[in-house]
RNA sequence: CGGACCGUAGCUCAGCUUGGCUAGAGCAUUGCGUUUGGGACGCAAGGGUCGCAGGUUCGAAUCCUGUCGGUCCGACCA
């Protein structure tokens, strides 16, 4: 390719907008053009980026003999209903839906197990044809609150997303496992450094999953690790154990009510008891009441969660409780904070004086495990402006209470295996894979007929790569002060051969000859044959991250090229050998 | 949806406090000339309903009200 016909586009200064490292480059380099909020254009270089990455992915999941298709983006409304996901994603307005002349409605994919389990239900009959793995790359939509970070969070995005069906659980586990590794092998090979972590399985569903990471300090998830053990897990998900409180010496053995005018916050009712009597009371010491209502097809409920003072609430696993209490009614639909008038009408008090006892009217109150054997607490006394000090929640509260695990596990609580102190970082969700178990098929009545002449349902996994947000990540984990390193195998060309002398025949024949010949050995190679001073060639294939470069200059004339890696240093070398330098370099760096 | 900030040329921004002549700069673009190893220089040119609507005023980019959009934080979220 020639420079002059590539229509360069570079900025110099960085777009106001762009916070990242992958946005700012991505925009400097003329890579995406934003054409909404969080809709982009695709420049005709990250087409040639996302069209690697995704040849890459289609292979390795073929190879685990995944079978790619294509399914429409319009999908039914009739579809989502039958498996009961319409109504989980209309209320958390998840999923964009339009109507169509007739006034049918429909949803802009977010996903596709009800499609792909109904083309299952319809061309696969016999456990003879089991396991089976279906998978696309397309453009999914979701109606996302707040788009941000360029490609990293967007409302409309290419994913990779892979369907298995099996007739039991053991061939689920078997493609499960080597879906992974699958995984394992794509995401070297983009040269990407993605681990996989146990996380929760969502609105997906599903009885396991793990989300594949990219570490970046930029990243939205939040992991918890051991280095011991290997445990790693979402902080959704995490579990761990955690630290025992130091002790409250002036602790009162039974419980009493006492006035703590006007301070609501666990933060106040500390400072407050402490110098009312109770100096080494610490957070730890309170039992932290936060009220929500939860809405299911059946109707809304009230709830109390509980949770030590000085921790934080996992609301996701908060929702995943109550969906075992209240799996009769079907999944939770939403669950939100109540609003102060709501939490007087709860508790009788205003804000910041909830607990677990006598005057709480909730429908179901949960409590941390971390709680059950917690004694000579202090908890609201659902009367404004008191608490109880003394409080053990086994024996005093004036609820039934229901202990789950619901805290949010933080950097050196426990880890669950190891015992040893968890660590934290921050990652980019670039994969997820979910066994599904019967879920969607068995709503869907997707069955086969299994050797013993019976129908079952299908046993499903899904597996997802976002192949947008992997190019996003790779330019985070790949870049510099002057641009983007693209890893080889993923970059939009593997090589750049830079004549420096417009006008000088020898330089730009001995260009124009390694450029040919680079292209002849498959090297995918531009000519900067452009009318702009050698500067402004470097800058720019510096910003855009072309792998290796070949300087035609100053050097012609003792027959030497200058070679030089993205991120390496200036090698001379004599023109003869340079094809051969970069055939073998670039084959190197794609095998990794 | 709550909080903070911001909308002026393709991009980055100044001007707004204290209303006033033809609305500015750098980068980018076009032409000519000089340049040619890390985003050159000179001369010239094009490009703006100052987000939109209403109001105050003799006069509004500037003040007021509303509205739309954006960025960040929070909430939310395969």
């Amino acid at each position: 390719m020639r420079a002059s016909k590539m229509n360069i586009s570079t900025l110099r200064e960085d777009p106001s907008e762009a916070e990242i490292a992958s946005h700012r480059l991505l925009l400097r380099g003329g890579y995406l053009h934003k054409s909404g909020a969080g809709l982009y254009l695709y420049a005709p270089l990250l087409k040639r980026v996302l069209d690697k990455v995704a040849r890459i992915v289609a292979d390795e999941i073929a190879s685990t003999g995944g079978l790619e298709i294509v399914m429409p983006i319009l999908q039914e409304q009739a579809l989502w209903e039958a498996s009961g996901r319409w109504e989980t994603y209309q209320a958390s307005r998840t999923m964009l839906t339009v109507r169509d002349r007739g006034g049918m409605v429909f949803g802009l994919a977010p996903t596709a197990e009800e499609v792909v389990t109904d083309y299952a239900a319809h061309v696969v009959k016999s456990h003879k044809q089991l396991p089976v793995t279906f998978f696309q790359q397309h453009t999914k939509f979701r109606d996302e609150i707040r788009p941000r970070f360029g490609l990293m969070r967007v409302k409309e995005f290419i994913m990779m997303d892979a369907y298995s069906f099996h007739s039991s659980d053991e061939s689920l586990d078997a493609t499960y496992q080597a879906m992974r590794a699958a995984y394992d092998r794509a995401f070297r090979r983009l040269g990407l450094e993605a681990f996989a972590v146990e996380a929760d399985s969502g609105a997906i569903g599903g009885s396991g999953s793990h989300e594949f990471m990219v570490a970046a300090d930029v990243g939205e998830d939040t992991i918890l690790y051991c280095p011991e053990s290997g445990y790693a897990a979402n902080v959704e998900r995490a579990i761990g154990t955690v630290p025992a409180a130091a002790n409250w010496d002036t602790a009162p053995a039974a419980p009493i009510i006492t006035p703590t005018p006007g301070v609501g916050t666990i933060e106040q009712v500390v400072e407050y008891l402490r110098a009312h009597g109770h100096p080494s009371i610490m957070p730890a010491h309170l039992v932290k009441t936060v009220l929500f209502v939860a809405k299911t097809a059946a109707g809304s409920h009230s709830v109390a969660a509980c949770v030590r003072g000085d921790r934080s609430l996992n609301e996701v696993k908060l929702t995943n409780a109550l969906s075992r209490l209240l799996a009769a009614e079907g999944p939770i639909l939403l669950l939100r904070p109540m609003q102060a008038d709501e939490v007087r009408d709860a508790t009788g008090a205003d804000p910041g004086f909830a607990g677990p006892v006598k005057g709480l009217k909730v429908s179901r109150c949960l409590a941390d495990r971390t709680l059950e054997g917690s004694t000579r607490m202090v908890t609201g006394a659902n009367l404004t402006d008191h608490h109880i000090l003394g409080f053990a929640i086994a024996h005093d509260a004036g609820v039934p209470v229901i202990f789950d695990d619901l805290v949010t596990i933080v950097p050196g609580d426990a880890c669950p295996q190891s015992g040893n102190p968890l660590q934290g970082k921050r990652g980019i969700e670039v994969g997820h894979v979910f066994k599904l178990g019967t879920k969607y098929s068995q709503a869907m009545k997707a069955e086969f007929t299994g050797a013993d002449q019976k129908l079952h349902p299908f046993v499903m996994g899904c597996y997802g790569i976002g192949t947008s947000r992997v190019v996003a990540a790779a330019v985070e984990q790949h870049h510099d002060a002057d641009g983007i390193c693209w890893p080889c195998a993923i970059a939009p060309y593997h090589c750049v051969v830079v004549p420096t002398k417009s006008g000088d025949a020898a330089v730009e024949q001995a260009a124009e000859t390694i450029y040919r010949e680079l292209a002849a050995q498959g090297i995918e190679a531009v000519i900067d044959d452009r009318d702009v001073k050698p500067g402004v060639k470097f800058k720019d294939w510096d910003l855009l991250g072309i792998p290796f470069r070949v300087v035609c200059g100053r050097g012609i004339t003792e027959g030497l090229v200058e070679f030089k890696a993205r991120c390496g240093a200036v090698e001379n070398i004599p023109v003869s050998s340079a094809v051969a330098t970069v055939v073998e370099r670039v084959r190197a760096a794609i095998a990794g």
